[in-house]
DNA sequence: CTGTTAGCGCGTTCAA
DNA sequence: TTGAACGCGCTAACAG
């Protein structure tokens, strides 16, 4: 392959300095006389038309060595081959893409050695900061990261020890939402069926649904490791218990208990009645379609990517991020 | 925020030369001398100590710079959101880590503009190479990319114009046994249910359909936009027409059309018995549950990303890469 | 007003 | 084991 063309190419076939190269490459240049720097309307014209003819594609390694900017944010989600990460991938890459950002991504598997060897892949990157669902147990990873001084933003869940910034759903709004439309569905015999994992979104949803529903109200716990098996026993013990009406916790938990039921014989939203949390494509086979509550992926990703930008343009200023911390929440909405 | 620590630090730190720390950063040190640098133990020792105390990380921009080599390769998929890519994304990313690659995404949404867009966006990343599924029409940005030298390996799909590195599923092969195994349950008239998207493994699973089944064998196109829609109407026909066998071409129209069909009364794998093509969790819901043909996402991504490592090291070495076409095909299996 | 010179950022690598 | 050039683009300082 030839090799690249740089801006010195140009400059010897412009028959112009380097320097005038550059600033006509970063449009430094302006007619008014706005910028600092002029060139005049010929000449730039002219090392316009040598860099398109030769092809030149500016060294984004030599950029982020001298600005000491990579424009690089690392990700790092629960799974992304779960539907519910995979669309906030999708919707954070969009933003960055129109900020100039650009992301990498990882998947924890909810293992926090996981979680912290992505995070020391990624510094090792350079990037400028995160964007992170931290992993069930992942503390101390945690901890390291804060003290990094390296900007972040949490998603989905938060940490109680941790006041960080974070961008998150009102679970336990959600949860009242979801009560109230099992309730005028007609059920009244109410049960939850959620994650064993102790992650806020989980825990949020529980008390919520404990403070709606009494101390008592009955709470299944799947192992993230053998939710469909787990589900097998839990829905039998529904079935026992004459259960009317059943709230997921999140997806996969979701489609394991419906799946279990409708197995058993259950005839889903006639028998048992459910309101399910996040999206999955099985909730529209039933009749009346299982409702469940959505969250605003497209909004979490805006605001994430857009908070974490504020907080590097805070530490550009030289200003001091540690003390940051807000909580962005957004609603869900019931589908 | 304290300025990051540099290799020139550790060497005024350590009483050393930087072209030493960066040897010892490096390994470039053993003990049995078979390296070209040989550095005492004990300086070693200092170094190493000395970095560790003070933190040091290499700064990859100047790595990159200096060898010209940034391990980064862009993976451009259909739809992240979708469970198919959200996986290979995910397998992908595990190869790549092995490696020291970094891997950055982007859907295309099947939108030949945006993997336009994309394509250039990731060369000005200066990525290394490729890892793309071409959207339908995007013939001429493949023909791009192709002529801009830069190395890639094209998965999921090929087109019969462009003889390039390309590792897929053998698709005729797969639609075969999914016809047997649909034959198998009883089923004596088999219709398909595909995508109206003119790509190979759309075409390929319907050629080997005609084929198998004969010329005037029914196949149904969904729009890629609109296909919920489409399903309704597809789902009364094959009702009328008294089909009791269908064969579905992905997971998104599979979805759709036992949606349909259920929600029509029909009593699914009993009325109508399925075949599906890809993963999806409504599949497990019937009884029996609905066979697919399960592609080998996980060889396919390592498969995927070796090829293209192979021909990013035969480019290093100045060998001609033009000529590098081969596909590798892998088999489906039903699950 | 238009343009140039020269040093910097940081790790790598060759010659000494 | 070291000094110094190098990769490439940015930009302060300066000149015609």
């Amino acid at each position: 392959m030839q090799k690249n063309v740089t801006i010195k190419d140009i400059a010897r076939e412009a028959g112009v300095s380097i320097a005038l190269v550059s600033f006509v490459m970063n449009n430094r240049v302006e007619a008014d006389g706005k910028n600092k720097y002029r060139v005049s309307e010929s000449t730039k014209e002219r090392i316009l038309e040598v860099a398109r003819r030769m092809n030149y594609r500016p060294s984004s390694a030599a950029r982020m060595l001298r600005q000491g900017r990579t424009h690089v944010i690392g990700v790092i989600l629960s799974d992304l081959a779960n539907i519910f990460y995979g669309t906030i991938a999708k919707e954070l890459e969009k933003v960055a893409y129109k900020h100039g950002y650009t992301l990498i991504f990882g998947s924890t598997e909810e293992d926090p050695e996981r979680f912290g060897r992505l995070v020391q892949s990624f510094m090792e990157k350079d990037v400028e900061g995160f964007i992170v669902v931290p992993a069930q147990g992942s503390e101390e990873c945690m901890t390291r990261l804060v003290h990094s001084g390296k900007p972040f933003v949490v998603i989905d869940r938060y940490h109680p020890d941790f006041n960080v910034p974070t961008v998150l759903t009102d679970n336990e709004d959600a949860m009242r939402t979801a009560i109230k439309a099992l309730q005028k569905q007609g059920a009244t015999k109410i049960d939850m069926v959620s994650y064993a994992m102790r992650i806020s979104s989980m825990t949020d949803r529980e008390k919520a649904f404990r403070e709606t529903l009494g101390p008592d109200a009955k709470i299944y716990h799947l192992a993230f490791e053998n939710v469909e098996q787990e589900a097998e026993k839990v829905a039998d013990d529904l079935i026992a218990r004459g259960t009317d009406g059943v709230i997921t916790a999140s997806n996969v938990p979701g489609v394991a208990i419906v799946k279990a039921l409708f197995k058993r014989g259950i005839h889903i939203q006639r028998d048992i009645k459910f309101v399910g949390f996040d999206y999955s494509n099985i909730y529209g086979l039933f009749d009346p379609a299982i409702p469940y509550m959505l969250q605003p992926l497209h909004e979490i990703s805006i605001q994430a990517a857009e908070y974490l930008f504020q907080i590097i343009a805070m530490q550009d200023k030289g200003e001091d991020i540690s003390k940051i911390h807000d909580r962005i929440i957004l609603k869900a909405t019931l589908q």
